[in-house]
DNA sequence: ACCTGAACACCGTTCAAGT
DNA sequence: ACCTGAACACCGTTCAAGT
């Protein structure tokens, strides 16, 4: 006769719940505005009861980080493999993957890649960016072809740019202030199509 | 007898010194440990004094963004000059101030491509990014030579993309982790030439 | 005109005390 | 084991009062 399977009512997940909000909060509040005592108020606890399940506010902040990177990894893999077996396609893929996660989830992706992150990553997910390299590093060999890793290290550089550079633009004002989210879109693939071509490009040199 | 001409002792020019003050503040904690307070006490005066000069944190925080876009642009179009005449080195040498830029006030820079800049920016410079994307536009234009408006705007937005999203990786840690500062400036100068060599090939097409 | 000191409503973090 | 309430040292902002 339990409201749910778990027993949790209030309590009894309050780790869960506190990462619920915040990530909740930090959308509507942005990264000044994030408050640990505004996510116990929406978990209806206590302030001071999130201490038992994160040492500080920083180490909530952290743990969104990294499951922000899980699915953001998760969100490019998906896209890759919905473009097929083109090298060139699944790179777009990629970037679609990307572009869109970080739309979806704009102030905690800022989050992901600002210097903040860097500072709560010391003692965090170190690996977690690492994943996001390697699934481009991996597409980029297949476009490329045999390559010297010179040459990969600095096409995988240029794809992450491409995708990052954007998406970051885009959500700050820079890129499309006006336009539809469609022409956007049509825009975003431009970009990461004329990035693709390099690739394949600088991969069968003429 | 004044030991500044502007008779400026600690208090004449507190603005200035406010500004001076977060500037230096902003880089040393970053935008989550920024304070007013703190600013305040660095120019020896009271807590309460700011208020005085800037109507809230934020008028202030706009006031560095405003003033980074300045430095930013200039700092762009001294390299370009220093590239000389060819379009694709010009279109590099833009690449190059603003990543040297962006390098040089780390902090500053994210906070003006972030989104808290966009809040801010509501009531603050509106036109401070434009000057950038003009810059490059003009540039990707002498590159391309006559093309369709289209072809020049998703140009603009690749060039942009390529060398923000580079740097702001660099920054965060995602590329060139542990690379020297010599070896990351190779790779980054890599990436703009691929960006580069794309905007003046789509201009000429085979 | 410009600055201060006190006040207010917040914040993160700690810690004894409760269940 | 988990949570609370009070306490501490901060914070932004306001405002009467001083010069």
């Amino acid at each position: 006769m339990s409201r749910s399977k778990t027993r949790a009512y209030h309590h009894g997940d309050l780790r869960e719940a506190l990462v619920a909000s915040g990530r909740k909060l930090l959308e509507e509040k942005g990264v000044r505005g994030f408050t640990l005592r505004e996510c116990a108020r929406r978990a209806d606890v206590s302030h001071a009861a999130p201490a038992h399940h994160f040492a500080s506010m920083d180490e909530l902040l952290a743990e969104l980080v990294r499951r922000g990177f899980e699915e953001l990894v998760a969100a490019m893999a998906a896209e890759a493999g919905r473009a097929g077996a083109e090298p060139a396609a699944r790179l777009v893929g990629l970037g679609v993957g990307y572009m869109a996660f970080a739309a979806a989830n704009s102030v905690l992706f800022q989050l992901m890649y600002s210097q903040e992150a860097v500072r709560l990553e010391a003692k965090a997910a170190d690996g977690a960016a690492e994943a996001v390299r390697s699934l481009l590093a991996d597409e980029v060999e297949e476009a490329l072809g045999h390559a010297s890793g010179e040459v990969r290290q600095r096409m995988t550089d240029f794809a992450w740019a491409t995708m990052h550079g954007f998406i970051t633009l885009v959500l700050e004002g820079g890129i499309g202030g006006r336009d539809s989210s469609r022409a956007l879109k049509t825009r975003g693939l431009a970009a990461l199509a004329a990035m693709a071509e390099t690739v394949v490009r600088s991969g069968s040199p003429r």
